[in-house]
DNA sequence: CTGTTAGCGCATTCAA
DNA sequence: TTGAATGCGCTAACAG
């Protein structure tokens, strides 16, 4: 069945469109008595405006467009129940982009931006190139960046560096001197440093505490807990084993966790391990690791953007995501120190 | 800056809007010389056709809707991670419609499911009313329920009450007599019986094995980790404390584990637990469990969806979600049988 | 207070 | 092979 369409209520009550378009916007007084007619027609048509219609004659979509990369990691769906949480509650659509490939990453980057596909774009963990950039202030779309940084675009970007430097440092207060890294590539194909980060505040807190920096402690591997399970398995396998273990994420840090597990060690008697996230099994699985405030921040995201969209603004705002250590049964003094 | 328009290019290449537009979609014969003026003038100008002049023109949306509620529970969110890894490679966006509130289903249900707004309809996990199905007839969308189930929408029901059944039956065959229920309410509010049916099917064993049905051996709840927390440590204070604990999801199984946990039980040698779902993290815990596929419901669904926007098919078919009793390390015979 | 009209960007006819 | 005109459903400006 075809809809009803705002010439079909304007006919119904006997009224013009101008008329129906007044009363559903409240753009303009109208009389009580018609309004109430108009009302009417649309309850017995059960009239919807469409949306196409309204996007095209206004210019605004009302739709904010989320950038996901990775969504198969659970720390970006926490990222997006916060901004659902805003989202339902106002009269935003939201639509997603999955990036998973270097292709598709470009892709959305060139498409997407535009006024008249969206009103305001929100992107995880991205970092913008030049050319990514000069896109987004030609397509002049409200933009946030969240979990990722760039000096001309709003963003909520998370200190990696100070945040890893100081969970290393938690593990080597313990007393561990033998500390390995556990994580992703370092350079990854779609221009984060997330990795690069984290691993040099982890070589900061060893250089700090004036330990040496072993290449052979530095396992490096696809962002997955079975991949961080077996660099593990290596890791254990070593002449002169880590009795700690520092990883890129929670969920490599559980891939860890399972190791130890399939090694018969004790954690945290034989082996500390801290992880990167806080997502939500890491409380189940009471590991010690830096949180990151995963949906706080999706919340921050929108909450920034949603303004942005009504109150422009040219200057960049940019607020840190805090970051905190939060110390579960995961790490404890090396056993024999 | 105002992004370029069809005429924009038109002009650049000296052409009419019918030739832009029979070059960007194929639509008819163009030659080979102006082509290339037309394309270049589409690189120069960086030109994307605005979707909704195009949604408005052809009465296509290009867009699919997902209506997902509770969002913040990680099968859904697994089901939707299935959805984007087919929609990544089709040209379709998708928009998501989350649930929280039966406000938020009613005003879902009324608004989305119209030509002009959206050209399928995906909905997780919801029983549509008479009237909501009325709604989406008239509408006349493409609709898939997964997991879910209507008479005369295709859909992709789970057979809940036989898998529960055959998961008690598990923890029977091991011996124990003593099997408690942790679920959801059995009537929620927005008119699914998930809970009612993973209830009846624990029911139908005990009935079979001809064991009593004991209220105090049932507890309902919200759904979440620490009520099923709560609830099992009630559970276990009981005079006769049950053996083992059939749970309605794996999230709430994970709150029966914190809780053994807590009272130093030994799991499985103490208490027995199985959940329902198979989420991810369930293999990390080790959870013996009903395995929804959840992850290929959501391929599964897409596709069907696909298909049936290309081919319209009246009859609705309903194809089960299979499913499957996963036994990991979480169950074990009773120690005193 | 309200009806009429122009125009948003596009695909698609109808002519040429 | 192509340009011009029409209409998709709506909002907003204009004119009463």
């Amino acid at each position: 069945m075809v809809p009803a369409t705002i010439h079909d209520v304007a006919k119904k009550a006997g009224v013009g469109i101008g008329t129906v378009s007044s009363v559903l916007n409240n753009s303009r007084p109208v009389n009580k008595a018609t309004r109430e007619r108009v009302l009417r027609a649309i309850a017995e048509l059960d009239f919807v405006p469409n949306p196409s219609g309204r996007r095209l004659s206004m210019g605004k979509t009302h739709t904010i467009g989320v950038v996901i990369p990775f969504f198969t990691i659970s720390s970006q769906a926490e990222r997006l129940r916060g901004v659902m949480s805003i989202i339902a509650g106002s009269d935003y659509d939201i639509t997603l982009y999955s990036v998973e490939t270097v292709t598709q990453r470009n892709k959305v980057f060139q498409r997407v931006p535009r006024r008249g596909r969206i009103d305001g774009l929100i992107i995880f963990s991205l970092i913008p190139t030049e050319d990514d950039f000069n896109r987004i202030k030609r397509g002049n779309i409200p933009t946030v960046l969240v979990e990722g940084y760039h000096p001309q675009l709003h963003s909520l970007p998370v200190d990696d560096v100070t945040a890893s430097q100081h969970a290393v440092e938690h593990l080597l207060a313990l007393g561990h001197q033998k500390i390995a890294y556990v994580g992703d590539y370092l350079d990854d194909p779609f221009g984060t440093y997330f990795s690069r980060n984290r691993y040099q505040g982890y070589s900061q807190a060893l250089a700090k505490a004036g330990l040496p920096i072993l290449s052979e402690y530095r396992r490096l591997g696809w962002h997955d807990r079975n991949e961080a399970r077996e660099m593990t398995l290596e890791l254990l396998q070593l002449p002169d084993p880590p009795t700690a273990i520092f990883t890129f994420s929670d969920e490599q840090a559980l891939g860890v966790l399972e190791a130890a597990r399939d090694q018969g060690l004790n954690v945290p008697g034989n082996l500390s391990v801290v992880g990167y996230d806080d997502i939500r099994l890491a409380e189940f699985a009471q590991l010690t690791t830096v949180r990151q405030n995963l949906f706080e921040s999706g919340v921050q995201g929108v909450e920034l953007l949603l303004n942005l969209i009504e109150f422009p603004q040219e200057t960049p705002s940019r607020i840190q995501i805090s970051t905190e250590l939060v110390i579960r049964k995961t790490t404890a003094p090396p056993r024999n120190s």
